[in-house]
DNA sequence: TGAACACATGAACATTTGTTCAAATAAAGA
DNA sequence: TCTTTATTTGAACAAATGTTCATGTGTTCA
């Protein structure tokens, strides 16, 4: 065994539960994708129809529908209909804040790559 | 077509390039794992070698080791050597705050769903 | 030296995922 | 009404992923 220390024991009983671990993860999932990634940075430009959407970043159009789905299942976009359309935008600012964050990741990644 | 718009040229201009879109998901797609996040909820309360981050997570030594390989891909941890041991912690402030962020977001959702 | 420990690695497998296609729904206009 | 437009849906499939097992590497200690 390795330690078998107090460290381990006050790990084991501060980590959420497996359920909690995975509903975080399914956020993080939805937005570990290319595609669905470039559809959230488009609507953090602002709000715009699915087919916009599949303009903009030139995807097939079932294809963003799709990636919508999923980003909608996590709370990350909404929605609202508006005769034929269906406008969609971020539902809140955390979203931006995480793609921000990313971003000052990478860089720290990059600076620390040059040393 | 939807509507060929200022809006969407706008977007389509802004949208970084695929290369950089998809380093950023793989970030997340990291993170985007259950078992991963465990990993990194473990090493945000502080440094652990591999084998206490295992018997602290219930998981195989194997799985774990594979896992902090990918998280190590992503920046997201580092690691050093001492004697037999590896270890591991968070490589910068960013990954903590990701995860409060994505709390944040969590708790966003389930206030809306109450509503 | 050799056994025991800590960890990494590679192959193999089932499962999940992203993407495409064809078809369905739903609203708008002729 | 019928047609067109906007979007969603479901089936299908290739590709990617998580996990396990067996093996390999490097370190410590007897």
């Amino acid at each position: 065994m390795a330690s078998s220390n107090k460290k381990v024991e006050r790990v084991m009983k501060s980590i959420p539960e497996m359920e909690k671990c995975a509903m975080i993860a399914d956020i993080f999932k939805a937005l570990g994708d290319p595609g669905r990634l470039r559809i959230v940075k488009a609507l953090s430009m602002g709000k715009l129809c699915s087919g916009d959407i599949a303009a903009a970043l030139n995807m097939e159009n079932s294809l963003v529908s799709h990636q919508l789905q999923v980003l909608k299942h996590q709370g990350i976009v909404t929605f609202k209909k508006e005769g034929k359309f269906m406008i969609y935008s971020l539902s809140n600012e955390c979203v931006k804040k995480l793609l921000k964050l990313v971003d000052k990741h990478l860089n720290n990644c990059e600076q620390e790559a040059k040393q």
